[in-house]
RNA sequence: GCAGGGAUGGCAGAGUCUGGUCAAAUGCGCAAGGCUUAGGACCUUGUGCCUUAGGGCUGCGUGAGUUCAAAUCUCACUCCCUGCACCA
């Protein structure tokens, strides 16, 4: 279609507390863009939701109700706490706290189709979500292993970040093979690492736990008690027989069941209860016994092992023991039969390369990582028991969970849009109606007759989504990388259409502040509000944009966001000289000179080189250039003190534009003293022209003149003092020796020089005593300097 | 364990893909001069070492290599940071 917006998102906030520094790193580069390509006249659509889902809001909820003086420190404004009846008000509250900080930052976000992960509609689509999932076979159910308290019957997050006890940092639960072995005893040992039997192993067991005999699925094997203790919480069928005592035995003759060789037992020194208690370790003294080690050596054991059913596995976790904050120790149980996702299907995987295929990746390198990320993911469970969010369509009890609910979001947004203007009511979504506005299937007269919608309004979602999708890019921090936005593939390859594949995505890392991650408790948090409060917008998106690349770490400074303010306060002060002086009538000079045309020119090399910048998303440069550079080259024309009224207009003016997208505020006020209005804010065209390359080399010939200039002068005064120095300058051409001449008046200032002659090698009356003319070299010329 | 990113001058941070134009952008800091009653702001210049003419030397985490030429390419190493599934 050719009236197709611009459409970008960025991944929405969840709803867990007050939005930080980081936040505005994640929405300020996608508002860029979107203010690029407003200021070039194109449609865009850049709407915002906020994710609800899961059970941050439930806990914010409880908190406040304890106390609920700790409101504020979860983002609740003071006159918000009156409103939380329910955790889904915690949502509300803080989605429209959320809006007045997108709001205060200036975003040119479509708020109308503005939405959160619990809102009915947003379910809606979701169920529909899943139906196509459940249709295409790519929901499945299995065994599933996971942290849990046995005294609050529930799970346990071993989350670091969001924890203070410290045996959760970097907990999780891991998976051990056991293999069984052959001989006197069916020992059963555990490892991580089933290609160390392919060489000679040795069996550690530890003294100080007992064994026993047991029986699992109808297979005898000795193992320690606390392993039958945890294969029971596994809910695995198992029964003990009868004790075992193996320590201290060396008459023992165990057998390893892939080279059947004799293995040795000893006694562990360390006193840490793991796996069966019966560890194998592969005596991999040599470097040939290391090349064993690979993943494809281990599958091969499996199989072997598989084949003479001496194979089995048990999951625990990675650093024992944990307990719980009620006091009770986490286990790891099963739960049976949980839905996943199924991101290990083969088939699926293939569509979503294809998808990767033809996506563009900011930063590139991360479209490789892509195939890799695709390859590695497996079945992901989908639904848990508590928390806000949609109801399994297929099995009561169950919500879906966070991160299977936020993949397709982007398509969400046509609907809300619907929903909020009141264009249909939330109890008409039907999967017929989604059907046919998402996939165009349908008929349009069947669908209005089930929805009770009418065709005019069916057909203008209809014509909304094709105008829309496919989604231009999706921008989000780098924690997405290896699981939301490769989701967000697979759910778009699956569901979607080809011509709907989303076409790019956009990557953006993480914002620490004073060298160290952000938190309350080390006093470095910076929040969002208190930002642009201390700083003001502007000089916030600019610090933000030209801080950091967006592919590393940016390091938030109060120093130097105030040092960025400031500089911004100067750049306003001297444009608003600037413009006076434009506007002066008093002001003389109407004919361009050499000065004029290089400004000119180097205005509109600007304008190309930033054009190509911001079409492919890189932001930094493109600030740099349109901010730094730019002022640098105006100050330069400045410098030679022959200014055109026009000339300073017209590059202000598209100069401001050229900001526009950067530091919006600032733009429009500025451009409005020049008479410009918001609503013409155009970016500028290239006026390819006006771009004068030859020119350009002879003005920066000119500054490498003033280096070397000062260098000599520099040499020079330390051994004599300077008086009445002369220089006399050799140029190579005509037009380098018209230019020498107008920026005598700059060279002399700048260089510290009292008079400056210049000539052209050749000319007929040259001064040049030190016969310097012959250094001459084009943008290079040789200078004779007396005193 | 798997994967990714990084290490540049007093500081922050470009440059690395496409080797030379890089003693290394830009900003801050610092120094000198101008302006100012003063301070601030602003303007100019300087800010690795040496050098009486635009030159030389050293230098971009460490070590080695490729090349006429390396911050940039190759290999090894050290250190820092980040993500990894039921947390969003």
């Amino acid at each position: 279609m050719n009236d197709k917006s611009f459409y970008l998102v960025f991944a929405y906030p969840t709803t867990s507390g007050a939005l930080h520094v980081g936040h505005v790193r994640s929405y300020t580069l996608p508002d860029i863009i979107a203010k690029y390509h407003l200021s070039k006249g194109e449609n865009i659509f850049f709407p915002v939701g906020f994710h609800a889902t899961g059970s941050d809001a439930m806990k914010i909820f409880n908190a406040i109700k304890a106390d609920p003086d700790k409101a504020e420190s979860y983002g609740i404004p003071r006159d918000g706490i009156d409103k939380i009846n329910e955790p889904a008000d915690v949502v509300k509250v803080l989605a429209s706290s959320y809006i007045g900080l997108f709001r205060k930052a200036g975003f040119s976000l479509n708020y109308d189709a503005a939405i959160s992960t619990i809102d009915p509609a947003y379910s809606k689509v979701i169920e529909w979500q899943f139906r196509k999932l459940h249709e295409l076979g790519y929901l499945i159910q299995k065994d599933y292993q996971l942290p849990w308290c046995p005294n609050e019957n529930q799970p346990v997050h071993l989350d670091a970040s969001e924890s203070d006890i410290a045996s959760f940092k970097g907990n999780k639960v891991i998976k051990y093979d056991l293999v069984l072995f052959e001989g006197d005893l069916p020992l059963m040992g555990y490892t991580m690492d089933l290609s160390g039997l392919l060489g000679s192993i040795t069996l550690e067991i530890n003294p100080k736990e007992k064994y026993a005999e047991a029986v699992i699925d109808g297979k005898k094997v000795v193992i320690s008690e606390k392993a039958i203790g945890k294969l029971l919480n596994l809910d695995r069928d198992i029964k003990k027989i009868r004790d075992v005592a193996i320590g201290g035995t060396d008459s023992l003759k165990i057998l390893n069941p892939i080279t059947h060789e004799r293995v040795t037992i000893r006694e562990t020194p360390f006193e840490i209860a793991d796996g069966t208690d019966i560890k194998i370790i592969a005596d991999a003294k040599t470097e040939e016994s290391k090349k064993h080690h690979n993943a494809t050596a281990g599958d091969e054991v499996y199989k072997k092992l598989e084949a003479s059913n001496r194979i089995d596995t048990m999951q625990e976790l990675s650093a024992k023991p944990v307990y719980c904050r009620c006091g009770a120790e986490v286990i790891v149980k099963t739960i049976k039969n949980q839905w996943f996702i199924d991101y290990g299907n083969r088939d699926w995987k293939e569509s979503a390369k294809k998808l990767v295929d033809n996506i563009s990746t900011f930063p590139s390198g991360y479209k490789d990582e892509l195939y890799g990320i695709i390859d590695w993911l497996g079945p992901r469970p989908c639904v848990r028991r508590t928390g806000l969010g949609t109801k399994f369509p297929f099995e009561d009890g169950w919500i879906i969970e966070a991160l299977s609910d936020s993949n397709i979001y982007m398509a969400i947004y046509i609907i809300a849009e619907a929903v909020n203007s009141g264009k249909i009511h939330v109890n008409s979504i039907s999967d017929e109606l989604l059907d046919y506005v998402f996939l165009g299937k349908g008929e349009m007269n069947e669908v209005s007759s089930t929805t009770g919608i009418a065709t005019d309004t069916i057909k203008a979602l209809r014509d909304r989504f094709e105008s829309t999708y496919p989604l231009d890019v999706n921008f989000g921090g780098m924690e997405h990388k290896s699981v939301h936005f490769p989701f967000f593939i697979f759910n778009h390859a699956a569901i979607f259409p080809e011509k709907y594949w989303p076409r790019a995505i956009f990557l953006n890392w993480h914002v620490i502040s004073n060298g160290a991650k952000m938190s309350k408790h080390l006093g470095n948090y910076v929040s969002w509000n208190d930002a642009l409060n201390t700083y003001g917008t502007d000089a916030v998106r600019l610090y933000i944009a030209s801080g950091a690349e967006q592919w590393s770490i940016f390091n938030w400074s109060n120093q130097v966001a105030g040092e960025t303010k400031t500089r911004l306060v100067e750049f306003i002060n001297q444009t608003r000289r600037l413009i006076k002086l434009s506007t002066n009538s008093n002001s003389t000079g109407d004919n361009e000179t050499i000065f004029d045309q290089w400004l000119l020119s180097k205005l509109n090399s600007s304008i190309q080189s930033v054009t190509a910048y911001m079409d492919r998303y890189e932001i930094r440069p493109s600030i740099v250039e349109a901010f730094s550079d730019m002022t640098g080259h105006l100050s330069s024309y400045l410098s030679y003190n022959k200014i055109n009224n026009k000339t300073l207009k017209t590059f202000i003016e598209k100069h401001l534009a050229m900001l526009y997208p950067f530091i919006p505020n600032t733009s429009t006020e500025l451009l409005r003293d020049l008479g410009v209005d918001k609503a013409q804010i155009k970016w500028p065209s290239i006026e390819k022209e006006r771009i004068n390359k030859k020119l350009e080399n002879v003005f920066n010939s000119l500054d490498n003149t003033i280096k070397d200039l000062n260098s000599i002068r520099k040499i020079k005064n330390k051994y004599q003092e300077n008086e009445n120095n002369t220089c006399y300058l050799y140029v190579s051409t005509d037009e380098e020796k018209i230019i020498y001449e107008e920026a005598k008046e700059r060279l002399t200032k700048t260089a510290g020089i009292n008079e400056i002659v210049v000539f052209k090698v050749g000319d007929k009356d040259i001064y040049d005593p030190e016969n310097r003319a012959s250094r001459a070299k084009p943008f290079r010329p040789a200078i004779f300097m007396t005193g």
